[in-house]
DNA sequence: AATTAAATTTTGATGATTCAAAATATGCAA
DNA sequence: TTGCATATTTTGAATCATCAAAATTTAATT
């Protein structure tokens, strides 16, 4: 309850009453001093906002040019002002994708996710070809410093040297491709801080 | 302060409360049991609002592909969520429209409208080459309507027959124009009811 | 097992928004 | 000019979201 509050900015009083409204409705098991769960109403409805504001990010960045460091903040007010219609539209238009900028996988609209599971930067192979998948973080200043050393979705990279003591990993990531014949190289240092992990799924 | 609190759907207590704490803020003069009238600065804003509202009509057709009959609900709430940046990056995108599908002036972002004094179906010379150029009402029915029947701004047409006591036209609008040899002629006719006025410009 | 620190819930108060209905002002008609 | 119909404003109450602070519960430590 504290960590709702806090996420929320509210007082802790204000998160037990929003959690107790939220129980009326059905949308989660509230048991007082024991802990709140959606229900699979509750749980259904959060993929679908999840859905929105996936749809609306990568809509922001594909359609309108925004980069993906800076659409969080108006995805998250858009998501509630679209109409079913608007966002299914968008999801028509940009080919009913299944990731959004970030690499998260876009519910469907039933609800459904299809989520995998990836190697992080510091359990997956050494001096192996992989591809960037996914970013979990949303922080802006961390999303410009990886767009700005080429470290977004989809991208080959290999991890070169890992210090896991120091939360530290050397990447080459191989700008361009597309069949460009001689790429330039780029090498560079992640210092990955807590909590931000970067998933990877094996190259092709 | 009644028609004010109809348009609202709210009583006219609660309109008068409105028009008082907008007094407070500086965006409108009020006078009790006299009326209210926008400053300078209420006038600037509300004119910054339109500019929103007209610029997310007009993307939501040139882009999303909406029939202009149903994009004003949508912007309606679209416009208030989106922030400045993504307005301006949108009248890029749209070439810096001057005016909205409906044929209505888009405010520059100082908050200044060009208003051009048009003619109405109802004064307009008969039988002379002219073009559509704005449409007042916004009932999604009515345009459908008239959409059907090819009468939407910058459609050239001319007013055949004209009965001002029932308050009915008949036009002729060519549709195609962009140079084809042989466009076909639709002949309608349109019935206006009270207070649905459009405007027409000469032609060329 | 008792005590205590921490988290959670409850309580009571505040400000904002709205409404119903009473009070008041306006302007037209007799 | 007076009276009346109508519109507007005011008043008081209801609802809602939030907070501060008190009360309660939990769980960890001695």
């Amino acid at each position: 309850m504290g960590q709702l509050a806090a996420s929320l900015d509210v007082v802790p009083g204000t998160a037990t009453t929003m959690v107790k409204a939220l129980a009326e409705s059905g949308l989660v098991h509230y048991e007082p001093y024991a802990g709140v769960r959606l229900t699979d109403a509750g749980h259904k409805l959060a993929a679908l906002v999840l859905r929105r504001h996936r749809l609306m990010e990568l809509f922001l960045v594909k359609i309108i040019g925004m980069s993906w460091a800076e659409v969080h903040d108006e995805a998250e007010r858009l998501e509630h002002a679209a109409s079913d219609q608007l966002i299914e539209r968008i999801d028509v238009m940009l080919g009913c994708p299944s990731t959004d900028p970030h690499g998260d996988p876009i519910p469907n609209s039933e609800g459904t996710v299809v989520t995998r599971e990836y190697e992080t930067l510091l359990t997956c192979p050494v001096d192996t070809p992989v591809v960037l998948a996914r970013v979990t973080d949303q922080d802006a200043e961390f999303l410009r410093f990886l767009e700005g050393n080429d470290l977004t979705p989809g991208q080959p990279i290999s991890v070169e040297i890992r210090d896991a003591a120091a939360d530290r990993c050397e990447t080459t990531s191989r700008t361009g491709g597309l069949g460009v014949v001689s790429p330039s190289l780029v090498t560079l240092t992640v210092i990955l801080e807590r909590g931000k992990q970067l998933y990877l799924r094996p190259f092709r």
